[in-house]
DNA sequence: ATTCTTGTTGCATC
DNA sequence: AGATGCAACAAGAA
């Protein structure tokens, strides 16, 4: 589920738990969610540290705690961050908990577990965390990376190539389908046929998705309006909320992708 | 019962 | 070497 503005919402849950020591940690052991974690090693450290801030970049949310201790998580496609007091109901899927000081509880909660959790402790900021390309909203992604990106990667689809985290990071199904709706661009185009305006165009919209996300959907997962195709997506027999026209569905660059044919034609990328 | 899923990775192949 | 495509991971929902 968690793309950019998700994620962003997510974080925040953890909130309450700011500037509290943490008085236990509980990890499941068996979870795929911690493969490749070092798990004595980070319950050793985290054991009466201080959670001091956070921050959401792309799918990725890192936690910063005293002692120079970092906690990433990565939500999968079914992860989610909860707060609760110790009266909270675990469900099957919390496979790691911080008890905070004051009793909160700071849970990680994800039935399919393609989501995972880092831990790394040092000076500076955690290998995982710098290697995250520059978001899409900021001054560094700018039209002539995607041009470049979107000539390497040529013979791919577009749908597939806005999926490519390396270059558009945060961008999930929903959002990639949401970027060529509005921008009138057919999911199967390939990447290598974009011209100079549609990749300006293309530039722009992915900007202006972003920040409607974050805007929407980051603040307190308000439910996007009627006019996007967020809300028709899903829904068999749904319709283009600009065209009225039916939507399409069919898998694209392997994943799922919805539609409007009547504007979202092929060729209208070449210009 | 069957097929679907808002993600990523590792591997085979081109 | 680099680009490309796809199965695999797991479990709830429809």
């Amino acid at each position: 589920m968690p793309e950019l503005a998700e994620v962003d919402y997510f974080r925040r849950r953890w909130d309450p738990g700011l500037r509290r020591k943490v008085a236990a940690v509980s990890l499941n052991s068996k979870a795929r969610v911690g493969r490749g974690l070092d798990k004595q090693a980070m319950t050793k450290a985290l054991v009466s540290a201080k959670l001091l801030e956070s921050f959401a970049a792309a799918k990725q949310m890192a936690f910063r705690f005293s002692g120079g201790i970092w906690i990433g998580v990565h939500l999968g496609m079914s992860g989610r961050l909860e707060c609760g007091d110790t009266t909270r109901e675990p469900t099957n899927y919390d496979h790691f908990v911080l008890t905070m000081t004051g009793g909160k509880q700071l849970v990680f909660v994800d039935p399919r577990q393609f989501g995972r959790i880092l831990f790394w402790q040092g000076p500076g900021v955690p290998p995982w965390w710098e290697k995250i390309p520059p978001a899409i909203l900021s001054d560094e992604f700018t039209v002539g990376v995607v041009g470049a990106f979107l000539r390497r990667r040529a013979r791919t689809s577009i749908k597939a190539v806005l999926l490519m985290q390396e270059s558009f990071p945060g961008i999930g199904n929903w959002m990639a389908d949401e970027v060529l709706w509005r921008a009138g661009f057919h999911p199967e185009a390939k990447a290598g046929a974009f011209g100079p305006l549609s990749v300006r165009k293309l530039y722009r919209i992915l900007r202006e998705v972003c920040a409607d996300a974050m805007q929407v959907i980051g603040k307190d997962w308000g439910d996007p309006p009627a006019s996007w195709l967020f809300n028709h997506r899903w829904k068999d027999g749904g319709s283009c909320p600009r065209t009225k026209e039916p939507l399409h569905r069919a898998e694209v660059g392997g994943r799922t992708t919805c539609w409007s044919p009547a504007r979202q034609r092929l060729g209208a990328e070449r210009r």
